[in-house]
RNA sequence: GGGCGUGUAGCUCAGUCGGUAGAGCAGCGGCCUUUUAAGCCGUUGGUCCUGGGUUCGAGUCCCAGCGCGCCCA
């Protein structure tokens, strides 16, 4: 950034601001503006009649200056920032821009005062700007607000980017997202987009009588997944806190608890890498349900999903949307395998062979030595057979190993399948169900087993969570639950490659360049 | 963590073989009452990411670092 030419262009724009204020006793900062429209509003209301009318009498008068001039047109009161400025001398165009689109507004010499006038004279891009006056369509039929008054309602003193590509340098869209949010409604529409998807997934789960609970964020004990947590500390207390990989555990307090079903709409942090699918802190939807099991939990997952994608895809029965090169379609039934089909397909020998697994693992340079047996598949599952998966159909896997779900409730004809299942599409992990586990008994030795062929570091941050298992003790009822990566289901449906596309503020280093 | 790419005016980008730093938009001064990325005349604006090195001379070549992106782990 340089100081000298920010200086330079911003020195321009406070001395319009001084002659506002001098020149027109105007304060460009403004107040309260009631009865605005917005722009798409004032664009609908446009009445063809009424300006055929208006142009007819107008053309009357000019053959009998006797005859009236009839002006029924629909008049609106508009507010939008300037991304357009054409001063044609007399006669300046403006284009306003507000969250629902952009609007033409014309500002005649000959029909505003002359303080409206020298404003939209003084008006730089950027700017935000009250307009109100007729909606009339120029000659060349483009809809637009003929002022009869115009004012600034906010002085923009800092140049805007470049009016047709906007920001295009993701860190700078990243870094300054209100200024690409204004440059770019490409970006704007990915938010409103999230924001309906985040509504919808609430609507519909508390029209089926979920209840929407909110759980602690600051943990002692860094439980429900496997994650290294972020620390803090709490002076008042003086205690090491986490802030939480997962809600999970407090949501299974509230099953005990009597609330027999619960969501949770809410941000984790995981203290691991950043890439175009990690964000250190993500949005969930968790979901429990007494008296659920995995199964109930698979439906109703897949229920929401197609009914986001036919709130984002907006026609009625369709529900396909791209995603990069693909097309899919969230209206078909989703495809479901097994994890030990799956694996055995993609790698061509059964998961329990572990001399071709380990040497296997080896050859493809995978981490193996002193990983339990469990863990040598989960790696060579995740690198081989989920990318076999075609990523255009979204797939659930179910019957993942026992021993890689300490929460939950393994099969009972065969203990070494639990009853749990991933969602992969479009070549990512969105979510994951589960038959919850309820036995305290089997759950204790489910935190005890997860220490097993582990290394040191992961270890530190696994938990015996003895306040749970007394919880459980209590007697939670028999359910299922899930959890549904919000970020991830907004890229697939918004079509973004990069959770930070669709994340308001990704997390970013901070600007060696700046001065703070 | 590794590989590749990238960083030049407020923004979007050129910059050839190493020889005085360029354009468009934005800005500034003019003209213009139906423009459509308006047009016309004139004009301002640079820590070429940072630090070293090679060279008579570096935006350009070399080394290191930093940010961002892509791919891989």
């Amino acid at each position: 950034m340089n100081e000298t030419t920010t200086h330079s262009l911003e020195a321009d724009r406070r001395t319009k601001l001084d002659r506002l204020r001098n020149e027109l006793g105007i304060n460009p900062f403004g107040q309260r503006t009631d009865g605005l429209s917005t722009l798409a509003d004032a664009k609908a209301i446009f009445d063809e009649r009424a300006h055929d009318a208006h142009k007819a009498s107008i053309a009357a008068v000019k053959e009998d200056s006797a005859a009236e001039i009839v002006d029924d047109r629909p008049r609106v009161r508009i507010a939008g920032r300037v991304v357009l400025h054409r001063d044609n001398g007399r006669l300046q165009w403006l284009k306003l821009r507000d969250h629902s689109g952009d609007l033409q507004v014309a500002v005649s010499k000959r029909d505003t005062d002359a303080t409206a006038f020298a404003q939209a004279k003084l008006c730089d891009l950027g700017d935000i700007l009250v307009a109100s006056g007729p909606v009339m369509k120029t000659n060349t039929d483009e809809v637009t607000v003929w002022a009869e008054d115009v004012t600034i309602a906010c002085k923009s003193l800092t140049p805007p980017p470049e009016k047709w590509s906007g920001l295009s340098d993701p860190e700078l869209r990243y870094r300054r997202r209100h200024v690409d949010l204004a440059a770019s409604p490409e970006t704007l529409r990915v938010f409103q987009m999230r924001s309906a998807i985040v509504s919808g997934l609430r609507h519909l789960l508390t029209e089926q009588d979920y209840l929407e609970v909110e759980t602690p964020m600051m943990h002692t004990m860094a439980g429900g997944a496997a994650a290294r947590p972020f620390t803090t500390h709490m002076n008042a207390l003086n205690l090491d806190l986490f802030l939480r990989i997962a809600p999970e555990l407090y949501l299974k307090r509230l099953l005990v608890g009597g609330m027999p079903r619960i969501f949770e709409i809410g941000r984790n942090f995981r203290n691991e890498g950043l890439d175009r699918r990690h964000n250190p802190e993500f949005t969930t939807v968790e979901v429990y349900e007494a008296f659920g099991n995995c199964e109930t939990m698979l439906e109703l997952t897949e229920s929401l999903i197609r009914a986001s994608a036919r709130l984002v895809a907006q026609q009625a029965g369709s529900a396909t949307l791209p995603f990069g090169d693909l097309t899919i379609d969230y209206a078909e039934p989703f495809d479901q395998t097994t994890y030990s089909t799956l694996f055995e397909q993609a790698l061509g020998y059964p998961i329990t062979d572990m001399d071709r697994a380990r040497a296997n693992a080896k050859a493809r340079g995978l981490k193996h030595e002193g990983l339990a047996d469990a863990l040598v598949i989960s790696e060579l599952f995740e690198e081989v057979a989920e990318k076999s998966l075609d990523p255009a159909r979204p797939t659930f896997v179910r019957d993942y190993p026992a021993a890689l779900s300490p929460l939950t409730r393994p099969n009972p004809a065969d203990p070494a399948i639990a009853e749990r299942w991933e969602l992969l599409i479009g070549g990512m992990e969105l979510g994951t169900g589960y038959t919850e586990l309820n036995d305290p008994d089997v759950q204790a030795a489910a935190f005890r087993q997860q220490f097993d062929g582990i290394d040191d570091e992961e270890s530190t941050f696994r938990n015996f969570d003895a306040d749970f298992i007394d919880a459980l003790k209590v007697g939670m009822p028999p359910a299922g639950g899930m959890g549904l990566g919000v970020d991830r289901l907004v890229m697939l449906l918004t079509n973004c490659r990069s959770i930070r596309d669709v994340i308001l503020f990704p997390m970013l280093r901070p600007d060696p360049r700046a001065d703070g």
